[in-house]
RNA sequence: GCCCGGGUGGCGGAACUGGUAGACGCAAAGGACUUAAAAUCCUUUGGUGCUAUGCACCGUGUGGGUUCGACUCCCACCCCGGGCACCA
């Protein structure tokens, strides 16, 4: 047949509509295959993609078509997330709705994806901005409400200044926002709204485990450090002259013999009683307004006493810049001597430091000439009734005693903070609470739901909730007692959203639940999520949290939403990440307009291996459209239009190529399989298109159909326009991702001819070809009477040989 | 400071279990086709040296070690990227 030009601005629009036509990507297709679910995380509310995301669902869109292939169902669903403040934003800087914004984001995204070919089932379609994903949010937050996992309170939260609206713990990034890099959240005390995470940092942290293997070692081990679990013991220190007690919490009570002063932290309640308000309020300032680590210890001393509960004795009682009142207990007991950072404020101070640990093999440190302060385990020692025991062995004994005696045991302490999610925004699921003047906190009837937000608010941007200047909104009736009262004005992060969206892919158009139990069971848990590491410790944290709390509620029974996940690289180009601050270095559509879909597919999965950054190249774009041409042109001149090839090998070229062949499907599928190293897929894929160029007028029409067909295959999951294309242009019927992959015969596969190397004490020196299989004695005879090896073995002793077959020959000499 | 990654040609990267370092692509050079250009196709391409169509030596951040053999394993160090960090 003629050879045609390769012309994706034809072909790709072309096999879209017919895609969207014939639904081909229906998860619900073939109801009796096995289940694969894959998912992408969702874009970024920026509103446009960039390469980084055209990257991530290359991916998965690639292990998507695989799976058809292999025989699965595939669900590879779509939807949208809230967009809450870029188009809070947009209705800020342009007067526009930010209903409408967000709608023509949507289409504007959703276009793009078209474009592409991702083959998402767009049944499933889902939108969290739309009132029935605001109704099962709200519902769910009564339920947790009900529960007690969610309560109000008055705290100290971060603000950013640019997003006008509070940020969880999670969203600090640096002390900046997570989405202004360069701006630095202030403190600012507010009542709000929280989820009791911390309910479940043991579980979070414990499960971790049976995700290892299937999450990214990296992720896991953010996240163990975000939960921070520390385990150690509170102790009560007597006030002195009092019947108060200060709780300490300590990992090291083994050390507290060595203790010489409690220290406060400057927002502990004891200090303003104290009558230190003016320098703890300096203190709290200087933290907030630089780098913490950065600050020089300061403290200021009480004038009071605690008392050690252990030893009876009597320390001073200081007020520490350091010291954390959200983490432990509020109140440290400094150990100078095993302590660095005790260490510097006590000495700072001429507070005493009094060792009590001694390193197993050494002496007990003397006073006050240590430089440094032992943090080691070792041998307790000065601590009657615990000296002489091991640190560990003293901790449990010590632990015991304090519990017997009343003053202390014990304790866990996490490092994670419940998820703040009051939102002083408009654009985001209204919070279905009422504050009643008569019954107090009334959550808004389930009958009653959704609570929509108001048409027409006069958004200002000044970071008082929006709703709270709609009349209509506010003021309601109690639904309680019927008098009056009003509704909470926040709204709730829209993190909300994305940290259940996957079970609602399952059961998109439910209107009696949040989804059905039964259809979720049907497809969870997520075989692969894939996405990038910016989550690690923000929606992958929620939506874990979220899959707990729903199992608690009875209407999923497993304990993890994914047992796999994958973290792409980034998108690079001259240094710079493409990131929601810097925008698009690539735009993906200029590039789809000169190149097309497949080659800058194929480009973002060839340049580099998925998961390491990526360094984008226009030039190498180029090349990749190449190599699509080359394979295009090949198949079309070649193809016989038949659809039967005939693969039988009538010559040694023919053998040649159709090993080519096996060895060829055998990589791509391994990749598959395992490593996900797309780029020497396609590599081995470039070398098989190489050999058919190479011996085109030599190969036998029948071994030529059956390469092309399996070389059409496998790009199928790659480029997948120019595949189907391919696939009827050999004359097949239906489409390419409903046929099988090729299998390979590992026979086939294998060379006969293999090359084995010869060398002399471990250098290479010669070459020898022989038939594979050829046994040892053999080998060794072939190598030692190699006219280039003889040189080298006279006037010397053979001491060894060693000899790995079809691999090399060594042969050992002195 | 602690915990993860990583360091290979001019560039992106390959080498999967210790067994031919540099696959594949880019860039570059030369050639074919063409009135010409583009496109396409073919060839060469880690470095140095030579008596040069081949051969020798060097070469995977640095220095040691294990081994017949090390990009790969071990020890020490340097550099780059990321995460955590007064967390008691």
């Amino acid at each position: 047949m003629p050879e045609k030009p390769y012309n994706p601005r034809e072909i790709e629009p072309r096999w879209q509509r017919e895609w969207e036509k014939t639904d081909v990507f229906r998860a619900d297709a073939h109801p009796s295959r096995p289940k694969y679910y894959v998912l992408e995380m969702l874009p970024y509310p920026s509103g446009t993609l960039h390469m980084g995301h055209i990257r991530n669902y290359s991916i998965g869109d690639a292990l998507a078509r695989y799976k058809w292939m292999r025989g699965f169902r595939v669900l590879h669903p779509m939807g949208w997330d809230s967009f809450g403040l870029p188009a809070e934003n947009a209705a800020i800087q342009n007067n526009r709705d930010p209903g409408e914004w967000t709608r023509s984001n949507i289409a504007q995204m959703k276009q793009q994806h078209r474009r592409f070919g991702f083959s998402y089932d767009w049944s499933t379609e889902i939108s969290s901005c739309e009132p029935e994903y605001y109704r099962w949010n709200q519902w769910f937050f009564l339920k947790m409400y009900e529960r007690g996992l969610a309560y109000r309170k008055q705290a100290q939260l971060n603000w950013c200044p640019r997003c006008q609206t509070v940020l969880a713990n999670e969203q600090v990034v640096n002390g900046c926002c997570w989405r202004h890099e360069d701006t630095a959240v202030e403190g600012r005390s507010l009542e709000q709204w929280f989820l009791r995470t911390t309910d479940y940092a043991d579980e979070l942290l414990s499960d971790l485990r049976q995700l290892a293997g299937g999450w990214p070692e990296r992720v896991l081990t953010m996240q163990r450090n975000w939960i921070g679990k520390s385990v150690g013991t509170r102790v009560d220190f007597l006030l002195e002259g009092s019947e108060e007690k200060i709780t300490v919490f300590t990992t090291r009570v083994d050390t507290i013999y060595g203790s010489t002063c409690v220290i406060l932290a400057p927002d502990h309640e004891l200090v303003s009683r104290f009558g230190f308000e003016k320098q703890a309020e300096k203190m709290i300032r200087s933290r907030a307004s630089s780098n913490p680590a950065d600050v020089e210890k300061e403290g200021v001393d009480t004038g009071r006493y605690a008392i050690n509960p252990y030893n009876n004795e009597r320390v001073p009682i200081w007020i520490g810049n350091f010291v954390l009142l959200e983490y432990g207990s509020g109140a440290i007991m400094a150990v100078p001597a095993h302590d660095q950072r005790d260490f510097e404020f006590c000495r700072k101070y001429g507070i005493p430091i009094r060792p009590v640990i001694r390193p197993v093999d050494g002496p007990l440190a003397e006073e006050p000439t240590m430089e440094e302060a032992f943090e080691g385990y070792g041998v307790v020692e000065n601590s009657p009734p615990f000296s002489g025991l091991a640190s560990e062995e003293a901790k449990q004994k010590m632990n015991a005693w304090a519990k017997e005696r009343g003053f202390g045991r014990g304790a866990i302490t996490y490092r994670l903070r419940d998820w703040g999610i009051s939102r002083q925004r408009y654009w985001g699921t209204p919070i279905p609470i009422i504050y009643c003047q008569q019954c107090g906190v009334v959550p808004v009837p389930e009958d009653e739901l959704p609570v929509l937000l108001p048409a027409n608010v006069k958004l200002t941007g000044t970071g008082q909730s929006p709703l709270r200047s709609v009349p209509e909104f506010v003021n309601v009736d109690c639904p309680k007692c019927g008098g009056k009262a009003e509704r909470e004005c926040d709204t709730m992060d829209t993190f909300i959203d994305s940290s259940w969206y996957f079970y609602r892919y399952c059961d998109p158009k439910n209107n009696r639940a949040p989804y059905d139990t039964a259809k979720v069971a049907a497809w969870f848990p997520i075989d692969q999520y894939i996405g990038g590491i910016e989550h690690a410790v923000l929606h992958l944290v929620y939506a874990r949290f979220v899959t707990k709390v729903m199992r608690d509620l009875g209407l999923i029974g497993w304990n993890e939403p994914a047992t796999r996940l994958f973290n792409q690289g980034m998108v690079i180009r001259d240094g710079a990440k493409m990131s929601k601050s810097k925008g698009n270095v690539v735009d993906p559509d200029s590039a789809v307009e000169q190149y097309g879909a497949d080659t800058v597919r194929l480009f973002s999965l060839f340049a580099a291996p998925p998961e390491k950054d990526l360094d984008w190249q226009d030039a190498g774009v180029e090349g990749m459209h190449r190599f699509l041409g080359r394979v295009y042109r090949f198949v079309t001149r070649n193809a016989t239009g038949n659809g039967s090839p005939n693969g039988e090998p009538s010559n040694d070229t023919d053998r040649a190529l159709l090993r080519k062949l096996h060895q060829t499907i055998q990589k791509v599928t391994n990749d598959f399989e395992t490593r996900w190293h797309f780029n020497t897929s396609l590599a081995a894929i470039m070398e098989l298109t190489n050999e058919l160029y190479a011996r085109e007028s030599e190969i036998s029409t029948g071994v030529v159909q059956e390469t092309l067909t399996k070389l059409v295959l496998l790009l199928g999951p790659f480029a997948p326009y120019m595949a189907e294309d391919l696939w009827h242009e050999l004359g097949k019927e239906g489409t390419l991702l409903h046929a099988a992959w090729p299998d390979f015969d590992p026979e086939l596969a294998k060379e006969d001819q293999v090359e084995v190397v010869v060398q002399v004490n471990g250098k290479l020196r010669s070459r020898l070809a022989v038939a594979r299989g050829a046994d040892r004695a053999e080998l060794e005879r072939l190598a030692t009477m190699d006219p280039k090896i003889a040189p080298y073995l006279e006037k010397k002793t053979v001491r060894k040989v060693i000899v790995v077959p079809d691999k090399l020959v060594n042969v050992v000499v002195n």
